[in-house]
Formats: structure tokens, C-alpha cells, sequence
DNA sequence: AAAAAAATTTAGGTGAGTCTAAAAATTTGA
DNA sequence: TCAAATTTTTAGACTCACCTAAATTTTTTT
């Protein structure tokens, strides 16, 4: 439907694609591939090249054929706001209301496409403001800056340092059960008893208590911060 | 888009339609015409007809044509999940983030079409099973049990009666916005000192405190509850 | 009981977002 | 370097929710 004389809002479906573009994109912003987009929206490659002309047609990504893409700054504004509502509204699923860090995941999806300024502004007043969601994420502020931190992996803890962890670089409700089932959770100290030359996997001590083997697939995953 | 080999959810607009005809239905549940359909979902009377076939197909409505409409079982139980959710998103919004009466609407309108079913029984838990919304709307529980109250209008209230403000029969901001200005807010209790003859205007004190002039206008707007 | 008016449905189309199959461009690698 | 493999785009079609215009049914009025 549209509104007639007035502004077109950007649908649903455009915000998934620019927040996934951003995803896909990294850090140092490199170009999208039409493939992987229809990997992560999880549509077909044609579906993409449509959706990606439309985007290019209202300037949010920079788009020639055949070349990938890439967000402009008026994209890039926008992936951040839907960013910035996903990770508020996963605050407030897990801290307010109580959810697990694997359960929210999809509520947020849904929950980051609820327009109003007014609204996420409150919200994040609500919440104190916080910098970072329930799987360590950082939180972009309104003006769409992210708050920094340089974690680094578990993995690449050496023996003998203490660390407390930060977040995890794999959000699927599997790995979070498995976390909670070993015990690990977000702010716990761990100190890295001894390293497996073999396989890497870790001997960790969790909260100078619980003494426990962490495969380095898990370890990987796993963003920490020298205490 | 389908979603393949699963259940198929019921659409934002399908929603839609269902709680606009519960609403028309009233309580007695009569038949709906399609022309109020038209008008209740801003669409033409010929779109109306065929998303009117569409929900018949799922069993949602009784329909036959020229007949008008009436919600089955099924309908009215999605039409109450919808309006049970759109309810406790308002108090939410009034209660916890601090907006205005006023403002909520247009929010929960988009908020009640977020599908999680544990989401609504936390967010009910977490606002203290509240039985009315901040528009004094009662707020269906997790089975379609509507909280009975028996209010009347504050334009049948005789001279010299005591009442408490329970809530609105008109729900647009510049209404309410009205209401704040002169004072009156729910929860609030009046005293009608005098009923004028000629207009059926009444000279209420609210609080025991501020005395004001009610147009019948608003006063048949307003229910309340004898002290 | 017709005729006129109003309400409703049907017919035929549109745009958004998706699809499959086929064509074209780019990349790989023998 | 040039043929094969891969990636991407184009072509043509589908569903959903909507539209206008025209036909049909119901209701109201004379
Ligand atoms: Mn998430
Ligand atoms: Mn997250
Ligand atoms: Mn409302
Ligand atoms: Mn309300």
C-alpha cells in the first residue's frame, strides 16, 4: 500500500536488506556480493538484483551491475537505526522482561521494524542508556556512533591470564544453551589454566570456581577482555 | 512470501480486519456491512470483498454475500489475542515509558502485530496483570476473558452524584489532548453540582478541588463510576 | 409494485516482493 | 589465453493487498 502524498516509508523488507548489507559488509565496509545477500535474506540471487536497483533508485547503497555493493552514508544511517532498535529491544527482552540471551533473537527481529524516534528514545532512556546487548554487541547511539571496546578472542588468551568475558561472535540458540549449560555467561572471569597444543582447546577457570574444558571452536566465539 | 512447508501465520492485515470487525460487531455481535469495513480500514468496499472471501476461506468469519460479516470462534479469539496485545503495549508505553494517553495509539497499532505468544504472557506478568488500559479499555486475558465492569456515561450522572473517571469513549489525541487541559484524567473524581437544562451541559468539581463546565458533547464521552 | 438509490460484488489491473529458467558477464584455471 | 565454471542479471510469472469501473443485488421511496 501506498500513502498517498506523503513520504514513503522504507518497508520492512528494504531494512532487512540494508541492516544485512551493513552485517555482511564489516567493519572496513567492504562490497556485498548479490550472492551472499540472497544467502542472508534467504532469497534467490534474482530476488536480490530487484530489491538492490530499488535501493540504489532511493540512494541508500551504491550499486553497478556485476560490482557488489555498498552502503551510502544514508543507508549506512539508516542499518544503524534498525541496529540500534535490535539491540535495545534485546536489552529489554532480557533484562526487563527476563528472557534467556537465546530467545530474543527473533523477537527483536521483529521488534527493530517499529518506527517511531519517540519510542526507541524512550526506550533506551528506560534502559539507562546501555552500551551493549545481551550478546555483547555494541549499541549505536541515536546519532548512529558505536561505542568502542577492543575485545579479543578466548582463543587468543595465553596461559595464565585472567579475562572477563565480553561476548560471543555466534548467536544461535544452540551455542547460547551450550554456553549456559557449561556455565559461561556474559561478565564472568575466566583465567586460562593451560592450552592443548594439539587441538587448543582450554582449560579455564570460571569465576575462580568452576573448572572447565573449552574446545577451541567454542573459544573462537568467545570475545573477552584482559583483566 | 510463503513460508514453506510450515503453517501459514496470519498477515498484519488479516489483523487488522479481524479487530476492526470485533470492533464494530459491539458487544452483542452483530453483522458488519462491508461499507463500514471500507471505512474502518481506509480501502474501497471492493477490497473489503476480497480479503472478506479470503478470511471466510480460513474460517475466521461468517460470511455470505450481500450479508454482511460476523467473526467465528476462531476469529474472535485472533481478533482478542490482537486487541489483548494492542491493550497491555499501551499501558506499557503510558506506565513504564511515560508517554501520554494521547500518544499511544499509532504505536500500538504496529506493536500488536509482534507474534510472540511469551512475549505478551511476560509483558502481561511484568505490568502486574493490569485489567484495563490507559484509555480504561478492558484488557482481554490470556484466554479472551474480558473484564466486566459496569460504567456509565458521565452525561447520565444526576446532580449532586460522586464518581471516579474510568475511561474514554473517544480515543483521538486532540479528544484526550482536551481532557488534559481541563483537567480531567482517569482515575480523577467528580462531583456534578449541576446539570443545565437547556443543553445538558454540567458544572463539575474534580478533585474536590477545580470546578468546570462540561459540554454534553464530552460528557457523553466520558465513563464513570459511581463512588 | 416498480423505480430509484444505495450497497455490494465482479472484472480487470497495479506495484511490491518473490520465484524459475535462461541469458550475459565475470572469474577461474588448464 | 581462452574455455569452463561461477556469478549475476534479465525475462516472464506468481501472490497479496490494493485500486477503478461496471454489473448485480438489496433496500428505500414513490
Ligand atoms: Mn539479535
Ligand atoms: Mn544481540
Ligand atoms: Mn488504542
Ligand atoms: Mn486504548
Amino acid at each position: 500500500m501506498t500513502i498517498a502524498g506523503c513520504v514513503m516509508q522504507n518497508s520492512f523488507t528494504e531494512e532487512n536488506y540494508l541492516k544485512i548489507i551493513h552485517n555482511l559488509s564489516g567493519p572496513e565496509g567492504a562490497d556485498v556480493s548479490t550472492n551472499a545477500l540472497a544467502e542472508g535474506t534467504a532469497t534467490r540471487a534474482a530476488s536480490v538484483t530487484d530489491m538492490l536497483r530499488k535501493l540504489a533508485e532511493k540512494d541508500l547503497i551504491h550499486y553497478k551491475k556485476y560490482q557488489g555493493v555498498r552502503l551510502t552514508s544514508k543507508g549506512e544511517k539508516l542499518a544503524l537505526k534498525v541496529i540500534r532498535k535490535h539491540r535495545l529491544w534485546e536489552v529489554f527482552l532480557v533484562d526487563i522482561l527476563g528472557f534467556g540471551w537465546d530467545e530474543v533473537h527473533d523477537i527483536a527481529e521483529e521488534l527493530e521494524h517499529i518506527p517511531s524516534d519517540r519510542l526507541v528514545e524512550r526506550l533506551d532512556a528506560f534502559l539507562g542508556n546501555p552500551q551493549f546487548d545481551p550478546h555483547g554487541d555494541p549499541i549505536p547511539d541515536a546519532k548512529g556512533n558505536m561505542p568502542t571496546a577492543n575485545y579479543l578472542k578466548l582463543s587468543e588468551v595465553i596461559e595464565g591470564e585472567k579475562v572477563l568475558m565480553m561476548g560471543v561472535l555466534e548467536h544461535s540458540p544452540t551455542f547460547l544453551q551450550h554456553l549456559d549449560r557449561t556455565g559461561i555467561t556474559l561478565g564472568c572471569e575466566m583465567e586460562v589454566r593451560e592450552v592443548n597444543q594439539y587441538d587448543k582447546s582450554a582449560l579455564v577457570v570460571v569465576d575462580r570456581d568452576k573448572t572447565l574444558f573449552v574446545s577451541q571452536e567454542v573459544s573462537k566465539k568467545l570475545l573477552v577482555q584482559r583483566l
